[in-house]
DNA sequence: ATTTATTTTTAGCTTTGCCTAAAAAGTTAT
DNA sequence: ATAACTTTTTAGGCAAAGCTAAAAATAAAT
C-alpha cells in the first residue's frame, strides 16, 4: 500500500496541518522529520502523485480527504499501540513513542481491529490524545492548556503536548502524569512562568511546558 | 542494527541449514524468499562483510555464531508474536504468520522481555515450534512425525512443519491442531499414506502431510 | 522598486535491494 | 576427459529515499 516513509510524512503533514490553517511548509517538515527540505521536496511530488496531498510548488500541501483517512489510520495504530505498551506490558508513558513509531506501521486491519477490542476501545491513549475510531472520528476533547490557568485555581492533567523525551522525563521527574491534580500558586507577569503545586511540592515551570500540559478545570474544592 | 532484508536471509539460511548439514546454498534461498538468485549472491556478499555468515564464492554459506544469535532472535519475536495473536488476539492460529513477519522487525528488547513476561514465558508457539529463550538456547522438543508412528497406535499432535497457508487450512478443515488426538488406522504401503481416526471421522493423509506433522506418543490406553 | 535574504526546487550522486542477461564455475554424463 | 547441463556470479539497470550544492522563486527591507 503505502511505504513507511510516505505514512510518516502524511502523519507529520496531519500534525502541522492542525495549527496552521495555512499549507504544511517544506520546511516545516522538514524540521519535524529531521530530513533535508530537498528530500522533502522530492517527497510531496510523489505523494501528489498518489492523490494524498494537494502540492503547489513553493506553497506547501494540504492532505487530500484520501491522504486525512489514511494518516488518521496510521494515528490510530500509534496510539491503540501505546495504550497496549502502558496498560499491559509495563511501559512507562515516556519511553513508548519510538516503539509506537515502530509499530504503527505494521499492516493489518484484523490486528487493528482486534487490539482496540483487547484494550477495550480506549478513547485516549496514555498521553492523554484522543484515538480516532476505525473511520477516522475523533472523540473530541475539549482540551484547554495549563497556561490558560488562573492563578489559585486548580486542574486536573489530561494530556501533553511534546512527546520529546527530554520534556517527559522532566514531568515523571516531578511526578506530573495523567490525572495528576496542580493548583496554580502564582503566575509571572513578566515571562508567564508559573509557580505549581504538585503533589505538595512547589514546581517551577515555564510558559514553553505550560503550553504543552492539557488540563480540565476542577472547581471540585 | 540490521535491515528487514539482512533479518529475512539470516531466518532463512537457519531454517534451511537444520535439514542439510551442507552449506546453505544460493539457490535454496532464492527459491525460500522468492528472490532471484543473483540479488541473493550479491545479499550473501554484504552479510559476510558484516561477519553474519561464513560465504564461500559458489559452495554457499554458514551462519557465524554472530548470525546465529541474530537468527535465533528473530525466531524468537516471531514465535512470541504468533502466541500473543493467537493467545490474546483471537487470531486463529493459520492466520498469524503474515503479520508476525512484520512484527518479527520490531526493534525494542524491552518489547521482547515485557510480551514474553505478559505471555507467561511460553515454550511453544501456537504452531508447537519451541521458542528460543533471551540467549537463544531452545526448549528441546523430542519431536516425533506421524509418519513413525506405527499401525493401530495413537498420538497426539504437538506440531507443523508446513507454514503454508494452504496446509494450515487443510489441517483446520479436518479440525487437526495443537494437542489434537489421532490414531493410525492403517498405512497404504505402495505411498506410505495414512488412514487416521480423528474426531470421530477417518481422513486420509498423504506421507507429505504425516511428514510434516510433529506427535508425541500417546501410550495411554 | 530594486536589492537582499530566505525558502524551495532542480540536478546530480549515494545506498539498499531488487531485476535481467551474459559470463564463469561447478557438476554430470558419455 | 571432454561435452552438456546446471548453478552461481558478474555486469549493468532501476526505484525508493536520502544527501549536497547550485539555481530559481518568493518574501522582506531599504
Amino acid at each position: 500500500m503505502f511505504t513507511q516513509s510516505e505514512e510518516n510524512y502524511l502523519k507529520a503533514i496531519f500534525h502541522l496541518q492542525e495549527e496552521a490553517e495555512k499549507g504544511v511548509s517544506t520546511s516545516s517538515l522538514s524540521e519535524e522529520l529531521s530530513t533535508k527540505a530537498a528530500s522533502v521536496t522530492e517527497m510531496l511530488k510523489r505523494l501528489a502523485e498518489k492523490n494524498l496531498v494537494d502540492y503547489q510548488k513553493y506553497y506547501g500541501v494540504h492532505l487530500t480527504a484520501k491522504g486525512k483517512k489514511q494518516a488518521l489510520a496510521i494515528i490510530r495504530k500509534h496510539r491503540l499501540w501505546e495504550s497496549f505498551l502502558v496498560e499491559r506490558l509495563n511501559f512507562n508513558w515516556d519511553e513508548v513513542h519510538e516503539v509506537a513509531e515502530q509499530l504503527e506501521h505494521i499492516k493489518s486491519p484484523k490486528l487493528v481491529e482486534e487490539l482496540d477490542k483487547f484494550l477495550a476501545r480506549p478513547d485516549y491513549d496514555p498521553h492523554g490524545d484522543p484515538i480516532p475510531d476505525a473511520d477516522g472520528n475523533m472523540p473530541k476533547a475539549p482540551k484547554k492548556r495549563l497556561s490558560q490557568i488562573k492563578e489559585g485555581e486548580k486542574a486536573i492533567c489530561k494530556g501533553f503536548n511534546d512527546n520529546s523525551s527530554s520534556f517527559l522525563q522532566f514531568l515523571a521527574k516531578h511526578k506530573i502524569g495523567l490525572d495528576t491534580k496542580l493548583k496554580v500558586l502564582q503566575i509571572e507577569s513578566f515571562d508567564e512562568s508559573m509557580n505549581i503545586l504538585v503533589n505538595q511540592k512547589e514546581v517551577l515551570l515555564s510558559k514553553t511546558a505550560t503550553d504543552n500540559i492539557y488540563v480540565e478545570d476542577l472547581k471540585t474544592t
